[in-house]
DNA sequence: ATAGATGCTTGTAGTAAGCAAGCATTCGGG
DNA sequence: CCCGAATGCTTGCTTACTACAAGCATCTAT
């Protein structure tokens, strides 16, 4: 049979977890629709950053992006500044409210996977890390290449 | 800073290659709604289950299970059974149209999959693959105990 | 025999996502 | 310099997936 059959049952089990987890989660800071947590994340990683690129990073579509930021704007978390090298595009910011909101969520999640990891060796969890990144990369070369 | 939090960037980023392989998987299996591969191969794994087990093991509602089978229905690849046991509940089985639509989704995954670890050694996929079930299986524990 | 528990379905609603169309701005020839 | 094409973003519409609440049919225990 299939070697990797055993892995893909794996990142199922992940998935269908991740949404449990998110859930759970939003009972737990009901201030922001859960789902902004990872777009707000990734705007505070490249700070100054236009939507193309976030939508780019994330392999969304721009609309999915536009709306995402629009929400996130409307809650105070992010401030559109124009960009006074090209009017058609804004400069995205996170606010103060916008990293309380980051450290709050931040604070759940790891947590969570530190009561989790609680009996791991460090080097396990770093080696699971590690892995982790090598497989989306590969996998995100192969998806490109098959394309 | 939290050593955690490249493991949560890890599985963020995973979550993410998650939604467009299946976007990408969509286009080329377009007989199924691509999101009920999941249900179907849960319900292949546990022949002859009722839908309370599925909603127990995927962690969904239901209700969610419920629209999910009667579309599975729907599409032929799955027939209710009475129970003799029990007259409210159906026991679910996989017809042979569900096996191919099972047996095409696992090849292209597969593939997609194969090709992307073509240079991992064995080991390293055991690896990821134990590390991703315990944890899975831990999150999953620490989630419980907390509720 | 009846009251409560259980298994499933249906009604309703919210979030997330994509495609298509549109608007405003910028850029590249003529 | 000006006009057509490209670009960055937004909006309208649709689809998928999910939960909660309510309801119906059946089972179970007293």
């Amino acid at each position: 049979m299939d070697p990797n059959g055993e892995l893909v049952e794996r990142l199922r089990a992940l998935v269908r977890l991740v949404r449990r987890i998110k859930q759970e989660g939003a009972g737990h800071h009901p201030v922001l629709p859960a789902g902004l947590v990872t777009t707000l994340t990734l705007i505070d990683r490249s700070t100054g950053c236009h939507a193309k690129e976030l939508a780019a990073h994330a392999g969304l579509d721009p609309s999915t992006v536009s709306r995402a930021v629009g929400t996130l704007v409307a809650h105070g978390l992010v401030r559109r500044r124009a960009d006074p090298a090209d009017g058609r595009a804004s400069v995205l910011v996170v606010t103060a409210a916008g990293h309380a909101v980051l450290a709050q969520a931040r604070g759940w999640y790891g947590d969570l996977l530190s009561r989790a990891l609680a009996h791991w060796d460090p080097a396990e969890v770093d080696a699971l890390t590690a892995a982790l990144g090598r497989l989306t990369a590969d996998v995100e070369a192969t998806l490109e290449a098959s394309r």
